[in-house]
DNA sequence: GCAAAAGTGTTGTGAGTACACCCATGT
DNA sequence: ACATGGGTGTACTCACAACACTTTTGC
């Protein structure tokens, strides 16, 4: 059966829901975390979900997606990948329910989950002490950190959770958690310095106890010019 | 709002239809080629379209593909890969119509499109004289081919191209296609010379107006051992 | 014998890896 | 003064790039 021959299928195919999931990343404390969500209600009640909602009618994935998580944490700048859909016929107890999974990456310095106005509990795990989750969403999340880790590779999205302003050592500290592995500093740092669009900062970070941190920035206009020759 | 709070969502949301489209890619005549489908109604009729179709409402996207593809052209070996939701409300002049979008391979030696019992028509086009699609299919197509680039990068699905029995100059040529690029014959066989999981049979290809060439083989058995340490 | 594709080795270069000590600050 | 993380250079190894001629077949 090819899409459009028959224009009725449009009114009787519709017996499922769409909705989004989100996996919502954040470098909280020096260590990545995700965001998560009580239930409330059966089923699952209790446990903890990824965030997400339906679709509304005039709305693509993605802005449902950022529409979900603007009204959780009020947070305006995120980066929004999907990754997978999900839809298997029994996933979801209270009927068909086809989910499209994305991930979320929000900067370190804008992170205010507190203020959840709403009356769900919302709250940051780090990555290695995630609970049991609700649903299907435990498999969701696997098949999201794997993604995360593809997308890294092949594009400059690992500034999108660091502040503005980073130093090397935070920049080397989320590649090994991201990819579970440790590095050299020395050599990551050579080959940082190798890289143009990560540009020196005037400024340094202080208030430590220890030598202050020199901070560095990505520069977005020089990404563009540099990767197309 | 988040999913499941309410349940009585599921019945007011579902005023859109799922879909699936595939990007079919086959390898013929030492190029690679995409199979399309002439539209034989409005909108966009005698268009060039991807296949695909409605999703059914006990099955998986992937499921879905599957079904529509093997009604196609009777083969029943599919690679199938998702790789993007195409959501925007007016992508579809019919209506509100979100469609998954996957990527299949089919193996070159069993490819037999031509039987195309249905009325319409199907037919294979060589990546680099594609014509205009219907829809929003040009997008997806070159997402498509995109994802396909990094899913090569990642998974040994270009043997979902080949026969099981291929030479070593067709695997380097499809290479060559994929991603656009001219490579040395003498450091690419070096280079597939030390991969344990490509292996030279007893067997060569004769019947050309040339020397023979030897015939090799994935062994599935040999890359999941090979990859995991 | 001729056209057409198969097959084969060596050398140079650059990127990645391993590795240990001094520096600047806050308390 | 001491604890804490910041910052720096050299030598080795290995994977990748460049490059041209001989071999085997079908007609």
């Amino acid at each position: 059966m090819i899409l459009g021959e028959t224009m009725n299928k449009l009114s009787t195919q519709s017996c499922y829901a769409l909705s989004v999931d989100c996996i919502v990343f954040g470098y909280i404390n020096n260590l990545l975390h995700v965001a998560l969500i009580e239930r409330k209600n059966e089923p699952f009640k209790g446990y903890w979900a990824l965030p997400g909602g339906f679709i509304e009618n005039d709305e693509t994935i993605e802005q449902a997606a950022y529409r979900e998580l603007h009204e959780e944490t009020g947070i305006t700048d995120i980066y929004l990948e999907q990754f997978h859909v999900f839809s298997k016929p029994d996933r979801d107890p209270r009927g068909r329910i086809i989910t499209v999974a994305l991930f979320a990456l929000i900067p370190a310095d804008t992170v205010i989950l507190s203020a959840t106005q709403d009356a769900r509990r919302a709250q940051w795990f780090d990555i290695h002490n995630l609970p049991t989750l609700a649903f299907d969403h435990d498999i969701i999340y696997r098949k999201g950190f794997e993604s995360l880790q593809y997308a890294v590779r092949l594009k400059p999205i690992i500034f999108s959770l660091l502040p503005q302003k980073f130093t090397l050592t935070m920049l080397q500290n989320i590649y090994e958690q991201i990819f579970d592995i440790t590095l050299d500093k020395r050599n990551f740092r050579k080959k940082v310095s190798t890289v143009p669009y990560i540009q020196k900062t005037k400024t340094v970070l202080r208030g430590k106890q220890n030598r202050p941190a020199q901070l560095y920035q990505f520069n977005k206009t020089k990404f563009n010019e540099h990767t197309f020759f």
